[in-house]
RNA sequence: GCACUCUUAGCUCAGCUGGAUAGAGCAUCGGUUUGCGGUACCGAAGGUCACAGGUUCGAAUCCUGUAGGGUGUACCA
């Protein structure tokens, strides 16, 4: 058992490949290995090799043939245990237990759980939320809002230099509507504003109904783009109050945005008559029927950066805004979490803004895309009545619900109650979109995500939960080691070691659903683990019931941190 | 019209850079020495991965075409 010296290291499958690559290097094989993968079945092991077939041709041998010499050059002294050749070539290999148990350990002593921080940090912006200003937040801006925080949360966790841009939507013509409303209302807003939805329908009767209004509305929009000091500050005003309304939700939603991270559309109005000027400057500018657009190789449609009559447009303020975040700001990556109906303009803009040699070309850009909520009918989300349903009415509504899944309700305050009603509702709501594929639809099934079976936040709540009662229970030192007795254990303590490669995985394809799968398949398989090999059970060994007390441990650990990265708390008791 | 995208079990979804007999949950059926939280666990049944070609040693995955759905399509954002 003295062989646990291996150090702090992890990137559980950089560390095989490393394994084969010095085989393939003493076997004289004069080729880049590809990379190892999970392997796809418990009997043939941690990970598998499928290298071989693809080298048959390359070297005129046949597979097996290669896959034997790899396998005579690969060290099973350190990481890997054990190796076997099987079906066409395939390597199958096993990890070494004791290196793993170490590993586990070193894990477990660190805050991080042995997960590395990015040795040269990227800066990235991620843009998302973006609500409008005239009106109140609805499920539309849900996903965005939470993948998007998903997405902060991973890379700054990873050790990138994450920067939170909240692109709300402050600007235009609607507005003039609404401070001409507000005025007349006479109050200083917060009582009428309480429902913006209202709110911004009574203004738009007037607007309809009454030709004095509509003429003062529109005047109005004027002078706030020329900066009238009276319009002005009842636009702030109306801003203000708007923003609140989203600082609720954030804050329900456990969501990092503050008012630090808004730039609004309107934080870039300086900087769009010297975004068409530069485009000017380029020569890649043309004119078409009055307006100002950028015709792009292969497009059939231009980007209008200015109208006919002289105003601006979204694709402008883009343009101003990845200028900003690639010069000021001095991003490597800049993220859009917009919903994937905006490709197209994003495809154009992003060009655009290369081509302008406003963003360098080494400057990663992209839409992180997401499909549409629709309701169990397979429908767009609407109230019954064809209606936007406000984000904070379905998050009220997530918090009732879930109260029905508190256990002990009788052991509980009544703000106890509310606390974990949040937890459990918010947590649920959040973990349903994460835990799908991102750029598909989702259907939103209320009883699905506040089920305590299946891959739901409540499952691993629950698994969460349980964990802590067994140390409840014991309630003892833990002292000593891990030791990995059988399959089972095996295979838990390898899948608790992947949970580093999944993060990086899942930040490099901006796929929060990655994560929930890991936790599912870790929670799954933590569960058959507690039901085998009993912990607190009368006549278990003193050290399986230490190393089992461990594993519970890290598991725990791994499930709350995967958890916090999505923005979800757990709790001991449910 | 053109462009993009999707189609995997009855339902909801995984399936990572192509790899072995395509995986889960729900629903259905059956089981678990009073079980450390049974809101759990085990098992059975259930799929021509829309269809047809192609590339490859190997395709749900890549390419082409067909059918069906969704979305976008110049002065809204």
């Amino acid at each position: 058992m003295g062989t646990k010296k291996y150090g702090k290291q992890m990137k559980l499958k950089s560390q095989i490949n490393q394994v084969i690559k010095e085989a393939f290097s003493k076997a004289g094989i004069d080729h880049e290995p590809m990379s190892v993968t999970d392997a796809s079945k418990a009997e043939f092991g941690d990970f598998q090799f499928n290298g071989a077939m693809a080298l048959s041709k390359k070297l005129g041998k046949n597979p097996r043939e290669i896959a034997a010499d790899i396998l005579n050059h690969l060290d099973l002294t350190g990481v890997l245990s054990k190796a076997e050749i099987a079906g066409p070539g395939f390597i199958n290999l096993w990890l070494d237990p004791l290196w793993i148990a170490a590993q586990c350990e070193n894990a477990l002593k660190d805050s991080r759980l042995s997960i590395e921080k990015r040795e040269t940090p990227v800066k990235v912006v991620v843009d998302y939320s973006g609500p409008n200003m005239a009106k109140q937040m609805h499920v539309g801006h849900l996903r965005s809002t939470i993948i998007g925080d998903t997405l902060a949360n991973l890379l700054s966790y990873l050790g990138d230099d994450v920067i939170r841009q909240n692109h709300i939507g402050d600007w235009g013509t609607q507005f003039g509507m609404l401070i001409a409303y507000l005025e007349m209302i006479g109050e200083d807003g917060s009582v009428s504003l309480k429902d913006l939805e209202q709110f911004y329908k009574d203004a738009k009767r007037r607007f309809d109904a009454d030709e004095a209004f509509a003429d003062k509305a529109r005047e109005y929009v004027v002078k706030i783009q020329s900066g009238d000091a009276h319009c002005l500050a009842l636009w702030q005003k109306f801003i203000d109050v708007s923003l609140g309304h989203c600082e609720e939700v954030y804050d329900k939603l456990s969501v990092h945005l503050t008012r630090d991270d808004v730039r609004a559309e309107s934080f870039y109005n300086d900087d769009l008559p010297t975004v068409v000027e530069a485009l000017r400057a380029k020569g890649t500018l043309q004119e078409s029927d009055g307006a100002q657009c950028v015709f792009l190789e292969g497009d059939e449609i231009p980007v209008i950066v200015q109208k006919g009559d002289g105003g601006y447009l979204y694709a402008t303020t883009d343009l101003a805004a990845l200028r900003y975040r690639a010069q000021k700001l001095e991003a490597g990556r800049i993220a859009y979490v917009v919903d994937a109906r905006q490709a197209g303009h994003f495809k154009q803009v992003f060009r655009v803004a290369k081509e302008a040699d406003f963003v360098a070309p080494e400057v990663m850009l992209e839409h992180v895309g997401f499909g549409t909520m629709m309701d169990p009918n397979g429908k767009p989300f609407k109230t019954r009545d064809g209606g936007t349903v406000k984000l904070i009415d379905l998050l009220d509504e997530a918090m009732v619900k879930a109260k029905d899944a508190i256990k002990d309700k009788e052991s509980y305050s009544q703000q106890e109650i509310d606390a974990l009603a949040k937890i459990i509702g918010i947590g649920a709501v959040k973990y349903a979109d994460l835990s799908i594929n991102r750029e598909s639809n989702y259907i939103f099934n209320w009883d699905k995500m506040l089920s305590f079976e299946g891959n739901t936040s409540l499952y691993m709540q629950y698994a969460y939960a349980r964990i802590q009662s067994i140390f409840r229970k014991y309630d003892g030192k833990i002292e000593g080691e891990i030791i990995i007795g059988d399959a089972l254990e095996h295979r838990l303590s390898t899948m608790l070691l992947r949970f580093e490669d999944v993060l990086n995985r899942a930040a490099v394809d901006a796929a929060p659903n990655q994560i929930t799968t890991y936790l599912y398949d870790l929670v799954t398989l933590f569960m058959r683990f507690y039901e085998q090999n009993p912990i607190l059970k009368e006549g278990v060994d003193e050290k399986m019931k230490m190393s089992r007390l461990l594993l519970a441990d890290l598991t725990a650990k791994t499930i709350k941190q995967g958890l916090a990265l999505l923005g979800i708390q757990v709790v001991d008791k449910l």
